[in-house]
DNA sequence: CACTTTTATTGAACTAGTTCAATATTTGTA
DNA sequence: TACAAATATTGAACTAGTTCAATAAAAGTG
């Protein structure tokens, strides 16, 4: 039962069975409707979900009312406003569902514990956050050295199975152009073929 | 003595005296000359570093040979190329001195050995990580929301230290404009004042 | 100090991407 | 199944930022 969070870890660290289950026991399942929120601007980040199922979107209104999205998470992923959950002050990110999902949230106060009775706990999260930061500088180099077109492909590219969950509109504001461009991009390549 | 580096670690966690002077044994000290290259694409990032005096710059070539900055580096800042260091695989980043400098470092050996015999110091990294991530996600967001005038006085509000070292072209690579833009900015601002 | 190299400034022509508006298509829902 | 609402497409006018080139200023070096 929920196999999917125990491989989840193993990509980054070895866990006993004990160790997984006392670690497991700090989550509970909840599941989350299309279009509502896990977080909203201003809310204090009480939980860090991980998905096992569904899509997600996690962004930010800037002062035009414009929506920039941070990412998006499927099966597998995590969730969080790290800013906003280890230093318990107020969010500055939405986190959306997509589509009905399905995740394992864990509190505030159960992930200290799980720090404290499970060292290995601190090295997923250490490794984990590792490789995410890494993915985003991957992403702001290529924001500087990629056109638009590039970064559609890119995008289309590595991450298909959420590629085809979106809208032009919430893709747009991943890649950081308008959803018309996003439409000439699209008929500009079927064209070239 | 290099009470500089005692001094970062407690922003971010509680080490005993003994315990820093263990983590303290597994670095040591290098110059750098200005121009020179703590690290260059193609290389294993075989240290991390910490940054005792100095300036440096972390970029990526792209395919037009434009380079692009991923950040600047200053006296209390950290150093590395995480994803090369981490799985000592090849680097796509240059780390260069914009001036003479001094740095600690610290090999991928020694930093193992502190992983397993000081569990403190996994947290240590596992928080700066989570800092610094944090920075990166906020980072892109204002390229997303933010026009180029409004990120170039956000960088020299927030990194004047660093602002006053640095060339236009510098400046630019990091901001993800041309150099010559950056001096329209600044006549831009001189002239409204 | 003189000389070379790098950096900064400025203007003119250009382009990638935006904005707005109108129309078509798809999706959600009673 | 029909209607409403959201999304996608397309074109025309526009703009933020680029590119190129020429000149000035600053910095590095023998």
């Amino acid at each position: 039962m929920d196999s999917i969070l125990k491989e989840n870890i193993k990509k980054h660290i070895d866990l006993s069975e004990d160790e997984f289950k006392l670690f497991r026991s700090y989550f509970t399942k909840k599941k989350i409707l299309k279009k509502e929120y896990l977080l909203r601007e201003g809310d204090i980040c009480k939980y860090e979900g991980f998905i096992l199922n569904g899509c997600f979107r996690v962004f930010s209104l800037d002062k035009n009312a414009n929506e920039n999205t941070l990412h998006f998470g499927i099966k597998d992923w995590w969730l969080s406003d790290i800013d906003s959950f280890t230093n318990q002050i107020p969010s500055q990110l939405f986190i959306q569902a997509l589509e009905d999902s399905e995740v394992l949230l864990i509190s505030w106060n159960n992930k200290m514990k799980a720090y404290q009775e499970l060292p290995k706990i601190e090295r997923l999260f250490r490794v984990m956050t590792q490789k995410y930061l890494v993915a985003n500088q991957r992403r702001i180099l290529q924001k500087q050295s990629l056109n638009s077109e590039e970064r559609y492909n890119y995008f289309l590219s590595h991450y298909p199975e959420i590629a085809k969950k979106l809208t032009n509109i919430q893709l747009a504001s991943y890649l950081g152009i308008s959803h018309e461009f996003v439409s000439k991009i699209r008929s500009r390549i079927s064209t070239k073929k």
